[in-house]
DNA sequence: CACCGTCAAGTCGCA
DNA sequence: TGCGACTTGACGGTG
């Protein structure tokens, strides 16, 4: 079993894609733009090998214009060498990847011209991962599309559309089920005449069930069926559901205890890759696989605490000490409290004299080496930070600085310095 | 450097 | 029939 994320990293340095708006276009600026976002890439991946996240989903946008017309440039054969060093890497690690086209990339749609592009965007899609050089096992993720006023009508239309795609496309192509459409009943459905495999979408389901009464784990099966040897492993999708935002926004980070009631209910089936969408991306990747992992070491979650500790320590000291004292069984694996007072500690409000200990804190890494002026601005900014005048962010952006600069490597992975 | 409107895509609900 | 909402992260212009 692997558990991965989604296009985005957070609080990973040089990983980030860039873009442009079509007024800008040219080609020079598009090839700045791809060799950028090829490097960010490459980060991810290598980031990703580091933290044995085995399950990743590429970005769309790591060729701005993808699909469209006015991107006319060979960028597979341009960057060949960039896309097969990638592509090592990611076969020689067993690392899979996907890709998912967004919700504007419609295969059923009654007009022709949206239909042209849905399926000029599935093509970039399967190009982009050939360049990895990768097998069918590593999936496109298609939503089924619109209703257009006649339900059956429309999935006659994507069935047809589908069977008009090249064989290396439709060879890639998975479909999920939706929330607000296409429930995982419809879907199942389209799969026993294409036999495309089906992604279960657990939020998606929730908000738009087949079935209610049915479990996460009756349609899991059911979806089962529809992976053969040559797809890989079967795909879920897993989210839980952001309690102060809009039905069906993904929540800021993975419950813990949601996610292991959920895992709990697969019936220790290993056979499975789980794709979490969630807005911390790889935290809760590393949080995910740490809670399922059988290689159940402290030193994970030690690791774990270097990360987090000036997060902590800033929104909740009591946790803080909780958890120090947690680790101190050396023998233990106490994943599930260690996060649970990880989440509990985030969810709290920021505290004016929590965050200023905290940045104290940080600030002793630097004390004896930092320059007289780099001192001065610090606390010049802590005490305007303590009246109001200038936002925490302010001064982590300083300490931030300083932490580049003196190269301080404990520092460099803090979640402290996301904000 | 912080802030915020804009961009890009297609569908659907509502005047 | 046409317009606004929906979604997302980055752009790009302003202060």
């Amino acid at each position: 079993m692997s558990i991965g994320y989604a296009c985005l990293t957070v609080g990973v340095p040089n990983t980030n894609f860039k873009s442009c708006i079509m007024k800008n276009f040219s080609e020079s600026k598009l090839l700045e733009l791809i060799s950028h976002n090829l490097n960010s890439l490459e980060n991810i991946i290598d980031y990703n090998i580091k933290n044995n996240i085995k399950l990743f989903r590429l970005s769309s946008d790591v060729i701005p214009f993808g699909s469209s017309p006015i991107n006319t440039l060979p960028w597979w054969d341009l960057f060949s060498n960039r896309f097969s060093a990638m592509g090592n890497k990611v076969n020689s690690n067993g690392i899979r990847i996907s890709m998912h086209p967004g919700q504007y990339t419609v295969l059923n749609s009654p007009n022709e011209d949206v239909v042209y592009r849905a399926i000029e965007d599935l093509k970039y899609h399967n190009r982009f991962l050939d360049s990895f050089d990768v097998g069918t096992q590593h999936k496109i993720v298609l939503h089924i599309g619109g209703i257009y006023n006649n339900k059956e009508e429309a999935i006659t239309r994507f069935i047809t559309n589908y069977y008009k795609l090249d064989e290396s496309v439709k060879s890639r192509i998975v479909i999920e089920n939706d929330d607000k459409l296409y429930n995982i009943g419809d879907v199942l459905d389209i799969s026993k005449t294409i036999k495309v495999p089906v992604i279960y979408d657990n939020l998606h389901s929730q908000i738009n069930p087949f079935d209610k009464e049915k479990k996460d784990f009756h349609w899991i099966e059911l979806c089962r069926e529809t992976w053969k040897e040559k797809d890989g492993f079967q795909k879920v999708h897993y989210s839980q559901q952001d309690v102060l935002k809009r039905i069906g926004s993904h929540s800021t980070t993975i419950n813990v205890n949601g996610f292991l009631d959920y895992y709990e209910t697969l019936e220790g089936r290993q056979d499975l890759d789980i794709m979490l969408e969630v807005k911390d991306k790889n935290l809760s990747a590393i949080k995910c696989i740490n809670c399922t992992t059988n290689n159940r070491k402290i030193s994970a979650l030690e690791l774990e605490w270097t990360r987090y500790k000036y997060l902590v320590l800033e929104k909740a000291p009591t946790n803080y000490l909780q958890i120090r004292k947690l680790l101190n069984d050396k023998d233990s694996y106490p994943v599930i409290s260690f996060y649970n007072l990880i989440e509990n500690a985030l969810q709290k409000e920021i505290n004016i004299n929590h965050s200023i200990n905290a940045a104290q804190h940080i600030w002793g890494y630097f004390k004896d080496i930092a320059l007289e002026k780099e001192r001065s601005s610090f606390f010049k900014s802590l005490e305007n930070y303590e009246k109001g005048k200038v936002t925490l962010k302010t001064i982590k952006n300083l300490l931030w600085k300083l932490t580049q600069k003196y190269n301080q490597t404990y520092l460099m992975d803090s979640y402290y310095f996301i904000v």
